[in-house]
DNA sequence: ACGAGGTCCTGCGAGC
DNA sequence: TGCTCGCAGGACCTCG
């Protein structure tokens, strides 16, 4: 499930597309399509060449020379890559979005269930999207205050708020479970009644969590794969996340797993995180 | 304005 | 063996 450390690894891995023409879409499914439509979006790539590629919050961004943005939400199955040569089965399968460039090469957007979201976007509109994401949260200016004052403001259990995209960037299921056990915080905490002394934990925890991932490239549960097919490493210094009943590597206490927050598994110790 | 809960989509694994 | 069913989940959307 790609969150900041799997599409920041997918985008790093696709720097050789800067510079490249876009000779020819296809488009295998137009429910992936976010306001746009299919005539939309392959008249809008249509001969472009693509100027930038970047992430922003769970997004992978392409630029184009038409002064417009190819946004990629890859959900959960979702991963963008760069197939040198013919393509496979499975990339024909799977593969909804496909762009032909001029070096041979092909930008595949490859998504099993299609929970994901492709969107082109113009200036204006390009704008408005990013400026209702959340701060990022490995941004260098981006300090514990800052968390505070923008995760704290809601009353919503803290791992929800740590999710939620307007509040925090990039952050999903997995490492807001890891950041909350190393932070020795309650899930179910409200965001608003967390106090001052903890902000500062939290926020070490969760830089330091997602700055390992992406040296580790990332996890892999199931379908998660690096640019170059391999599975990303990250999943091996799991702490709670699908450790269940598993004992809590601080103090033994069996961990206790949970669907109340917002109907996604929460995975904690409880009692270490209070 | 906010929060709770349904929806999308498909593959997989459990259970019969 | 072959079928059905529940589950995984990020973000959007509707409803109260």
């Amino acid at each position: 499930m790609p969150e900041l450390p799997e599409v920041e690894t997918m985008v790093r891995g696709l720097r050789r597309i800067v510079g490249r023409t876009v000779a020819r879409t296809r488009l295998s499914h137009d429910d992936i399509l976010y306001r746009t439509t299919r005539r939309r979006l392959l008249a809008g790539l249509s001969g472009v060449t693509l100027t930038g590629v970047s992430r922003r919050a769970k997004h992978a961004v392409v630029s184009t020379s038409r002064g417009t943005w190819l946004v990629v939400q890859p959900g959960m199955t979702g991963s963008l890559y760069l197939r040198r040569g013919a393509l496979t089965a499975d990339d024909t399968r799977y593969g909804v979005l496909r762009c032909q460039l001029d070096d041979g090469r092909t930008l595949v957007y490859h998504d099993v269930r299609r929970i994901g979201s492709l969107r082109l976007l113009d200036q204006e509109a390009f704008v408005a999207w990013e400026a209702a994401l959340g701060p990022e949260p490995l941004a260098t200016d981006f300090t514990a205050r800052d968390l505070a004052a923008s995760v704290g403001r809601t009353r919503q259990a803290i791992k929800k708020a740590l999710m939620d995209q307007r509040l925090l960037a990039g952050v999903g299921n997995i490492y807001a479970n890891e950041a909350l056990f190393v932070a020795s915080i309650d899930p179910s905490k409200p965001a608003n009644r967390i106090p001052d002394a903890a902000w500062l934990p939290l926020h070490r925890a969760l830089r330091r969590i997602l700055r390992t991932a992406i040296a580790a490239e990332g996890s892999t549960i199931r379908d998660y794969r690096t640019g170059d097919g391999r599975p990303g490493g990250f999943q091996k210094a799991f702490t709670v996340y699908g450790r269940e009943g598993e004992p809590c590597i601080r103090c033994g206490t069996a961990l206790t797993a949970t669907h109340l927050i917002d109907a996604r598994v929460t995975v904690f110790c409880h009692r270490c995180q209070r």
